[in-house]
DNA sequence: CTGTTAGCGCATTCAT
DNA sequence: ATGAATGCGCTAACAG
């Protein structure tokens, strides 16, 4: 079913049938009704290989995330999905389990399926071969989650947050507070997160115990098995993401602690289904929907004005302090 | 960056420089590693439009969903992913949030994308009316979690289920259990499972309660602290999905009831974060990733045959009951 | 306001 | 084994 078809049966050129649906206002009203009427009755759609090898552009943006696992890039995902489609564009969501090869590979596909621009979540913008590729083609991107002074990024400040939710802890009587992350090496957001949390341990003047590296998540609750059970343990767990905090909680539960009597646990991310567990998570909520947002509107503003996006348009978003129950004052006698 | 310029500057034809990128053994190899090594100086990638336009055939699946912010369906893509990968296929998912209406402008955007087959979860397939229109185009498609005679679909028999879940509950002396479900309306996987629930119900003899009916999410955890507090209350709740489930949790919590001692709780999707959380969730789960996987393979056969998929080709999966520790043996005393 | 036509980048005949 | 030429469906000049 082609424009060809749709122009025959109307009795019109193929160019009043593309202008009828381009640019209605540049055809006759009568002619315009005409159109519509048969490519309704042919059941036409307007071939998007075609526009797009002819325009040159494609009105699709690709997004680039580590996984949809993890209801935090779902849910970004969903706010890019939001503003694009209120922009005119379609997304194309590619995910890459957070491996430096799937990058590659994703930013290849994309590229190769004429994207108009990308949004995308890399595991570290300083080492990433996929965003050097990229950025040597000239295509408008930003790094949603990602922070680095040379590229356009749209996030919060994560080092901030971790040692503001530090001096809370601290605030509420706690002095053994223990982190817990995934690989570090594996993206720059757990390297931030870290360095919060070291600073807001040294704002207290307190002394960061070591890092509790989790680097598979199926192997969380053993991992934390341990470090629960030892004299002198943790009163309170700073976790880099919601995903952990759950675990952790697992984990202290499997243990014999109660969570937040035994245990205070604050997550990091905001996940909507947070707000629904018991106890309700309490949480360094980032605004997910809108870093996906800000991030589309940024990318299709540059689009418009046909510059590349540069490092100095980037966004820096606030966080919340979600308050749930997974967190309470340290007790006196916490050193059991 | 075209073919053009590919073939200029290796001193061959346009022609040969696409054969040694789609037939490799059809050219020389010294002309294969000449053309291969230009194309990556000239950071080469062959333009999708182009191709599709001219193969009439995209290599890329649509997957129409309800929502990626609900697990089961992340799950899911998950496995179509990887599975449309393997085949070859690139894929594009769309989400509806279970709107009629974007489920239909979600298959004319794939549609006009040139994607060669489709996979969706539809409300309701007896009614969705891009189903039918689908169907009219002559695209190959499958439906995945929904069931019907008339298409093929990959799914598992949620009705057996759920009446199996209610044999269980009642041989742990249950006898007041009660269901919970988002608007029955909107769903057939809610009608299978409401519908299983009435069977087990009966089976056991047992006088099943009204539906606790809950449009939505975000009222779930008011909704059901109505229904616990009265005299006579369910002593154990089926719930038509995980994300229920974890609230109905939370609404016990937040009206005094503990899980499982006061309230069993059971949910439906098997979602992998329901054994992190504590209580462990107890759910008939369904192999989401194997739904993903089956469906692009089912799809990815039957295009290759050239023949549109049947609906006799559909595959009924199995399901598993997975016990966690939201359930627990009725009281003797549960009369409270 | 409408029609004619060229060409986007590629795969595929048909020659050689 | 390689090259020349055609057309996939569409939009954007240009002409009328």
């Amino acid at each position: 079913m082609s424009i060809q078809a749709v122009a025959a049966k109307a009795g019109v050129s193929v160019a009043t049938v593309s202008r009828a649906f381009n640019f209605p206002d540049k055809v006759t009203r009568s002619t315009r009704e005409l159109v519509e009427r048969v490519a309704r009755e042919l059941d036409y759609v307007p071939n998007a290989s075609a526009r797009t090898l002819r325009t040159q552009r494609s009105r699709a943006l690709g997004v680039v995330l580590p996984t949809l696992l993890n209801p935090t890039f779902a849910e970004c995902l969903q706010g890019i999905a939001r503003a694009a489609i209120a922009g005119g564009y379609a997304i194309i969501p590619v995910t890459t389990g957070y491996q430096l090869d799937e990058e590659e590979r994703a930013v290849h596909l994309l590229l190769a399926g004429n994207v108009d621009g990308l949004i995308l979540v890399v595991s570290n913008p300083s080492t990433s071969a996929a965003l050097a590729r990229l950025r040597g083609t000239g295509t408008p991107y930003v790094l949603a989650y990602n922070r680095h002074p040379e590229h356009p990024c749209v996030t919060v400040d994560g080092e901030a947050a971790v040692a503001d939710a530090v001096a809370r802890l601290v605030l509420h009587g706690h002095r053994r507070i223990a982190m817990v992350s995934g690989t570090l090496a594996a993206s720059d957001r757990a390297q931030q997160r870290y360095r919060g949390y070291r600073k807001g341990m040294a704002d207290a003047g307190l002394k960061a115990p070591p890092l509790i590296e989790v680097p598979f998540v199926e192997s969380a609750v053993d991992a934390l098995a341990g470090v629960l059970q030892v004299p002198g343990r943790p009163t309170a767990l700073v976790c880099s993401n919601d995903l952990l905090a759950i675990r952790s909680i697992r984990a202290a539960h499997l243990g014999g602690l109660a969570v937040p009597d035994d245990l205070s646990v604050i997550g990091f991310d905001g996940i909507a289904l947070g707000e629904d567990l018991t106890p309700a998570l309490t949480t360094i909520a980032q605004p997910n929907d809108d870093i996906g947002r800000r991030s589309v509107e940024l990318l299709i503003q540059a689009m418009a004005g046909g510059t590349a996006l540069q490092a100095d348009a980037s966004l820096l978003l606030p966080y919340f302090f979600r308050d749930g129950e997974s967190c309470a004052a340290a007790r006196d006698n916490a050193n059991d």
